[in-house]
DNA sequence: CACTTGACCTGTCCGC
DNA sequence: TGCGGACAGGTCAAGT
């Protein structure tokens, strides 16, 4: 569920809230959560000052000044919130927040800073994972070796984005845009919204796609993840910011989640179908190529 | 090789 | 009300 526009909101949120701070504890519940903890936390993580957060793909990047990073991936159902004061540690407002006190049974790893501020894991179905890395074995990383680019990335061109596509030519488009190795950070919620901006049915092989179609896909792509960026990303059911709050894309969503409702663009009721192995939207009739 | 399925997990919802 | 099963869907590994 997290995706590329929520693992962005949770960057810029806790990029302007981390540098600078010191860890001074991490507890963890879960050992499949942060699977290298204990061995190397002792000496590269308490005492270390956060340099820095980055995001790639669908991960986040927080850089300690002891030349480790926190590689953090969230999966379906992880969460990354943070709390600057113990009175601040209980719920936010009911309207905006989908969590309530911290810890709570979910929470995975607790980070402590010096400041009394804490940087709560959560993760209902722990699928998540957190790991300590020295910072240039960050890059090695295997997935990070066969990720795509950046999507959103201005060099990103819509020719990059076609030959990369052709690649898999024989395959249906939806599953070509969910392999991370093709293009970075889409997940299920973004390739239903850019395959109907496109007019393109999810199981339409890629060499069936007339050229301008996949031209039209790039555009609706780019406009649907920076349309997201902007509204704090899509709270389905688990994701919240670094505050705890829910993102309202979905608010502006075509066609996820929206079966048995009307399509935007021509009225026609929309059916979800089965696709790739996931729950897939579609207008059936504005998505017929 | 490319695709599909299963595993990893928990919570929610639906039908009986 | 309780209970079994389907479902949610990111990624990797194993199977076809």
């Amino acid at each position: 569920m997290p995706e590329l526009p929520e693992v962005e909101t949770v960057r810029i949120g806790l990029s302007s809230l981390l540098p600078g701070l010191q860890i001074k504890a991490v507890t963890h519940d879960w050992p499949k959560s942060f699977p290298n903890a204990p061995a190397e936390v002792a000496e590269f993580l308490i005492g270390a000052r956060v340099s820095g957060v980055r995001r790639r793909a669908k991960v986040l990047i927080i850089d300690l000044d002891t030349d480790y990073s926190l590689v953090i991936h969230l999966k379906m159902t992880g969460q990354l919130v943070f709390r600057s004061t113990i009175a601040h540690f209980g719920a936010g407002h009911p309207n905006d927040s989908l969590i309530g006190n911290l810890p709570d049974k979910s929470t995975r790893v607790i980070l402590t800073f010096f400041d009394g501020s804490k940087l709560f894991f959560n993760d209902q179905r722990k699928f998540g994972w957190m790991r300590l890395l020295p910072a240039a074995a960050v890059e090695q990383l295997d997935f990070f070796q066969k990720v795509g680019p950046e999507p959103l990335a201005s060099d990103f061109t819509a020719d990059d984005f076609i030959k990369r596509l052709r690649r898999r030519n024989k395959s249906g488009i939806k599953a070509v845009l969910l392999d991370q190795t093709v293009v970075a950070g889409i997940g299920n919620i973004y390739a239903d919204e850019s395959l109907w901006g496109a007019k393109i049915h999810p199981e339409v092989k890629v060499c069936d796609i007339p050229e301008a179609l996949l031209k039209a896909l790039y555009e609706a792509l780019r406009s649907v993840l920076q349309l997201s960026i902007e509204k704090g990303g899509s709270t389905d059911r688990n994701y919240v910011n670094h505050e705890g709050k829910r993102g309202s894309y979905l608010t502006f969503a075509r066609v996820f989640r929206r079966e048995g409702r009307p399509c935007p663009r021509c009225g026609t009721t929309i059916i979800k179908m089965r696709v790739a192995g996931r729950g897939t939207h579609i207008c059936p009739r504005c998505q017929r190529v």
